[in-house]
RNA sequence: GUGGGCGUAGCUCAAUAGGCAGAGCGCCUGUCUGUGGAACAGGUGGUUGAGGGUUCAAGUCCCUUCGCCCACCCCA
């Protein structure tokens, strides 16, 4: 066995098939994002490592993202996740920019992990983020972007919703439980765990962060309150707006969504898959009002969402919801070369159908004719042109349609007319 | 970081109890000297991931190692 050197581990090749995956979903993020006004926008694929220590542990940076040395010394981290640059970006320019400020953007990310399904060490995520109000109709947008890229790619109610909660709430009722204020964090990161902990295990997990027992009792009976979100003038805000932007279908109130990330300040949200018994997390964001501070900007409030590719597409996949005719086209016409002597004749000819716009392939060397249809046959081509002996005493060109068989010959300077009236289908053979 | 599964032809896989490494698909050629798909015929295909051990004999058993997959952990 030849031995190829093998690719980074946790990476994907993106063959023609695959890529044209990602650009669809490329596609159907940028039409939904523009729908709504906003516009598109990149930052540097690496930062400074000081870029994500001011928001989260330098040492979850260090630990998970792939770090190196610049030849001056600075620790330089290939992106893990957009937020941070773009609150950087946003900051340096922070008076110059027109708000409310609508930017979305598609790009590649790097976590040093261990792959698994759904989860490679590159990958792509869509980031979209609506930065100055702060308003319940603001973070209604955000959710609302979501659904209607669910539409967008065929996602129906029952296929994924939309989960719901307000940190600021969870902290009122929180308190009132009798938790102090320098717990919520923990207490944060508890309810977060709660779905995914045996409910002995999160129970003994709750008594060591020093939780009695009744507040563990009154902490589930929070976590179980569908109609906790009443309570909240924002919650209750954010819900007409759901109302008016017509997507609540897509969304429901959920008291236990409460986010890993630190930085979110009241609003949070996540997408969720149902796949038969199976929930899979497909998106998250929230509200997060303080990011800009961190980087050394004034506050700014903000609310947003990042997205990964490849949880999305898993679920599109299994759900049946990728189109078949995705694929990235070939050429839709070939030029054949009958023989040596006829390849500038051939050249000529292949480079004249281009000037028309067609998607022109010139067979590169001399083989036999049916070796050149064969290949025509199985890369997809539709029409092969055929430029023999014959052909060039009459001054003529013959068409072949690969689907029909059959073919015609025309005089050679009809041919750039005729081949584009053959491909719209204007003369059915 | 922890646990489990799997590595045989380009691909999908087989190989009885340890006994000549195979099939299908693909690819190439021909039937077909200016015509693809179909059919038929022939051909190309391998250090069984790597290294070591046991044995008369190892794809098969043992040890080591590498790689991939799955789950846990983590999840910005």
């Amino acid at each position: 066995m030849k031995s190829i050197i093998k690719p980074v581990k946790g990476t994907r090749d993106y063959y023609p098939e695959v890529m044209a995956l990602r650009s669809w979903l490329y596609d159907a993020a940028k039409k939904v994002s523009n729908s709504f006004g906003y516009q598109e926008y990149e930052g540097p694929l690496i930062e400074s490592i000081e870029l994500y220590a001011a928001k989260s542990g330098e040492e979850l940076v260090k630990e998970q993202s792939f770090v190196f040395e610049d030849r001056g010394g600075n620790l330089i981290a290939l992106r893990p996740e957009l937020t941070p640059t773009l609150a950087r970006m946003v900051a340096q320019r922070q008076n110059q920019l027109i708000y409310p400020l609508r930017w979305w953007s598609f790009g590649p990310f790097w976590r040093y992990e261990r792959p698994q399904k759904g989860r490679t060490r590159e990958f792509f995520q869509w980031n979209i983020d609506l930065i100055g109000p702060d308003t319940p109709a603001a973070d209604a947008e955000l959710v609302a972007i979501v659904a209607a890229f669910f539409k967008q790619v065929g996602l129906s109610p029952s296929d994924a919703q939309i989960m719901v909660n307000n940190r600021q709430l969870m902290e009122t009722e929180l308190i009132a439980l009798g938790i102090a204020p320098g717990q919520l964090k923990e207490v944060f990161r508890l309810i977060d765990r709660k779905a995914k902990m045996e409910r002995s295990k999160w129970e003994a997990y709750a008594s060591e962060l020093g939780l009695e027992s009744r507040q563990i009792d009154d902490l589930k009976k929070l976590l179980a309150d569908d109609e906790l979100w009443q309570k909240s003038r924002a919650l209750e805000e954010f819900f007409l707006a759901i109302d008016a932007l017509q997507v609540s279908e897509y969304v429901r109130y959920a008291p236990y969504i409460i986010r890993g990330l630190d930085y979110y300040t009241g609003t949070v949200f996540e997408g969720l898959a149902v796949n038969g018994g199976l929930t899979r997390s497909i998106l998250g964001g929230g509200r997060y009002d303080n990011l800009l501070e961190d980087v050394g900007g004034d506050k700014l409030p903000a609310v947003g969402f990042a997205m990964g590719d490849l949880v999305m597409s898993l679920v599109l996949e299994e759900l049946g919801l990728i189109p078949e005719d995705i694929k990235s086209p070939s050429a839709s016409v070939l030029v054949t070369v009958f023989d040596e002597g006829s390849m500038q004749e051939s050249l000529r000819l292949s480079d004249e159908l281009r000037q028309t716009g067609l998607r022109v392939n010139c067979y590169p060397q001399a083989d036999k004719l049916s070796k050149q249809l064969k290949f025509a046959d199985r890369i997809g081509i539709k029409i092969a042109v055929i430029l023999g002996p014959e052909e060039i005493k009459q001054d003529m060109v013959t068409f072949k349609e690969l689907s029909s068989g059959n073919q015609i010959s025309v005089d050679r300077a009809l041919a750039a007319d005729t081949i584009s009236e053959l491909l719209d289908g204007y003369i059915p053979s």
